[in-house]
DNA sequence: TACATACCTGACTAAAATGGTCAAGTTTAC
DNA sequence: GTAAACTTGACCATTTTAGTCAGGTATGTA
């Protein structure tokens, strides 16, 4: 299972966004030295984000980047998805027909290793972006 | 958040013991066969699960591994704290005495993290061996 | 007591993932 | 026209993963 800190910047980027853009735009060079996350790593980041919808740009001086949808309507696994965090749990070698490690049926732990899946990726689409907005309602900068 | 394939290597087999260990010791070269699993990996995980408790072994000839305790009273988090298979989702830098980044205060997603270790954890706490040899009854060799 | 079968230990490593950096653009507001 | 901003893609050092390999030590059985 993978969890890294591109998923952890992702949303750290994406609150700042939400606390700052309502006049406008939001630079990525704010959001670099507001969460001590690289320029160059952010660009990253949010090329993906853009071409999962999650956030629009503006060009040119004054421009950056700004929520393309309420906060409320940004789920976590939303911007895991994006990221490429797939909650991803080591999968069994192959699942061809015939089975996990190339025994006739199913690896004693394949079921479970699909709850947890179930498990986590419920938690996350029960978060929004609104959600830690409240939660951090204290100034951070 | 770390959770790999040794953590399932170590459910698997331990499993398998639990099947198979009813009448005497099971030794690690018919867990290899069984299960598809590297001796020598074998070897390393349950290096760890004996110094937890969790399975006995007895040496020499017809010698092997045993449960140290009922299936049910092994949960998966001691399995998989066991093996160093801390469900870990990623540090902010420093804990220090002044926040996450550098900053003054702790950083937004920090008690995101805390939620979901904790959510993942009682998933592990909850479920037993004994759950999984229960969903697992039909046979697998 | 021989010896096969088991456990035990630690060093080593190829490949992949992580967490970025660096360079070279293109756009657009002013 | 130029600076500020976004865009793209190559590159890379370090760490982690998922083992392998070598060389033991212990002990039940014949």
């Amino acid at each position: 299972m993978k969890l890294t800190s591109k998923g952890r910047y992702a949303v750290m980027a994406l609150v700042d966004l939400a606390r700052f853009d309502t006049i406008n735009p939001v630079s990525l060079r704010d959001i670099s030295l507001r969460q001590g996350i690289s320029l160059d790593y952010l660009e990253q980041i949010f090329s993906k984000l853009k071409k999962n919808q999650i956030v629009k740009s503006t060009r040119g001086t004054q421009g950056g980047y700004v929520l393309s949808k309420k906060p409320n309507e940004i789920k976590l696994t939303n911007i895991f998805n994006a990221v490429d965090e797939k909650v991803k749990t080591v999968q069994c070698k192959k699942e061809s027909k015939k089975g996990c490690n190339g025994k006739a049926t199913k690896c004693v732990t394949h079921n479970l290793w699909d709850e947890l899946e179930t498990h986590i990726n419920s938690f996350f689409e029960k978060k929004s972006l609104e959600d830690l907005l409240k939660n951090n309602s204290e100034r951070i900068n």
